[in-house]
DNA sequence: TTGTATGTACACAGACAATGTACAATAGGG
DNA sequence: CCCTATTGTACATTGTCTGTGTACATACAA
């Protein structure tokens, strides 16, 4: 079986619809969801998940403000061409920068090490240039 | 006026405390707080950041558990030179991994460019190296 | 037409965040 | 020594947020 998709840590902090909805953009931005597709329904993720189903539905809501999802009743989550994102809020740049300090300081100080935190910036960086 | 050290965005989810405690341990990883320094008293700088004392107060408990600082009355927050980092829990590094994504990912549909998000990530690996 | 799979609406209980207020401890001045 | 001001602490209170329970609306398929 594979590694699911989607996965929540009831351990942290991070709300589990704020969780699913990180998680499922990741993958709407990485193409792993990819417009056309359907995501599973509210119900089905909530028992594979091990939460209830209006946790999904608050997440699924949220992502289709994003503009990602067109929910509509008994025909499930459809993902959507989404459209180039919008012109980005001129703080984002900035915020984002101080977000990864410290997320980074934040894992150094648990006890993750240098390199193998460089190796993961470097990875994703690479992601990037692609 | 240099920058305030710290600041907090009332706009955003995350809560005021957690935010006091991310950009804090932020400073002390970077060594901006150095050991023997002393942090500002709690009703100091909750005026600076428009927050309740106690916000604060819990903010720095939070940091004083995970070791950096030494409370005590009437002589404030005293930095400590921090043991090395406990041995990161096994889960950490993956934890790291996914949630460096997630922040790429979010801000990536937030309309930062590529290459503004590669330049930071670069930056902070540069960082790291030294 | 009817049943059923789906998302939606909304009330509720409990946890959490931020504050208000009173208190305890201690450094420093007299 | 003792007093006082400055600091962190304790805890009750208030409002918001999170997750769930339950009933409902909608639309596809047989």
């Amino acid at each position: 079986m594979l590694p699911p998709l989607i996965r929540i840590d009831l351990s942290i902090a991070t709300p589990v619809y704020r969780q699913i909805v990180d998680a499922v953009r990741t993958h709407l931005v990485d193409g792993a969801f990819a417009p056309g597709d359907h995501l599973p329904p509210v119900r089905q993720l909530a028992m594979d998940l091990g939460v209830h189903f209006n946790t999904v539905a608050e997440a699924y809501r949220i992502l289709a403000e994003e503009g990602w999802l067109d929910l509509k009743r008994r025909r499930g989550a459809l993902v959507l061409r989404r459209g180039v994102p919008r012109p980005a809020d001129p703080a984002a740049a900035p915020l984002f920068a101080r977000r990864l300090r410290e997320l980074v300081a934040e894992v150094r100080a648990a006890g993750v090490t240098r390199p193998r935190i460089l190796r993961e910036l470097l990875l994703v960086a690479k992601g990037l240039e692609a």
